[in-house]
DNA sequence: GCCATAATACGATGCTCGTCGTAGAAGCGG
DNA sequence: CCGCTTCTACGACGAGCATCGTATTATGGC
């Protein structure tokens, strides 16, 4: 269930990843926090994944640190969910509560990232 | 019929507004260009007036000329429509076309701006 | 205890963006 | 023709951002 809240429990170990409330997400962020073709690709992926996905299972043309900056721009904006499992960081969309803010809007910037990549795919 | 492409006729002055082609439009743009709060507001109230408004028609906490460069990013972007209609300048959404593109994003987007106005507003 | 793995933090850099003010251009009405 | 309204162009300034490399921290296994 990736869609709880994490503060139920604060896990096992001490590195804590800051998640804004629910009601704290504000419309223009998310949008902002879309705009950018890489965070895009991850959040098309962790859509496709439909479940936690690790850091490093989605492959992206920026260096290591790039890719932090840019999961913690999705989390910070409210887009995406993390928490550690040992080394690893996982990640999820946070459908419920996108879905509940903001009814229709995830689907489709999804759908419009697919249609948009089938079309210049195609071309 | 504000969606119409411009090119057909030239229109009356010299003055030209160029606008990308429908094939040109790219999501990330789009949305980066709807994730501004200025920006956001001009769309909404181009989509509650269902027709073509003077730019001046909406009112923003900004001068005139931060007014004219957000109107520009979202006519440069592919959201948004503009022409002159003698000294004003009429503003229309690119509905149909942005329909066409990407079905349900921008009912989606708008409804969420909806929704979040009320949210915070009844708060 | 110690090393390997995975991700972060920090600082730097170059670019883009939002904002403004002022000066200028295009059309309308007398 | 002249002034008024409306929008634009240009330049500037400060902030933010995407990107990187390197040093550091946290976790798990030997």
């Amino acid at each position: 269930m990736p869609t709880e809240t994490p503060a139920a429990g604060a896990a096992s170990g001490a590195r804590s990843l800051p998640h804004p409330d629910r009601e704290d997400i504000r419309l223009a962020q998310v949008l902002h926090a879309l705009a950018d073709p890489m965070r895009l690709r991850i959040v098309c992926a962790l859509a496709a994944a439909e479940g936690e996905l690790n850091c490093a299972d989605i492959e992206l043309p920026v260096s290591k640190s790039t890719c932090t900056h840019h999961f913690r721009v999705l989390r910070e904006h409210g887009v995406i969910q993390q928490f550690y499992r040992g080394t690893a960081k996982m990640n999820g969309l946070r459908r419920t509560d996108l879905d509940e803010l903001f009814p229709g809007l995830i689907d489709g910037v999804l759908q419009a990232a697919r249609l948009q990549e089938r079309r210049l795919g195609a071309l």
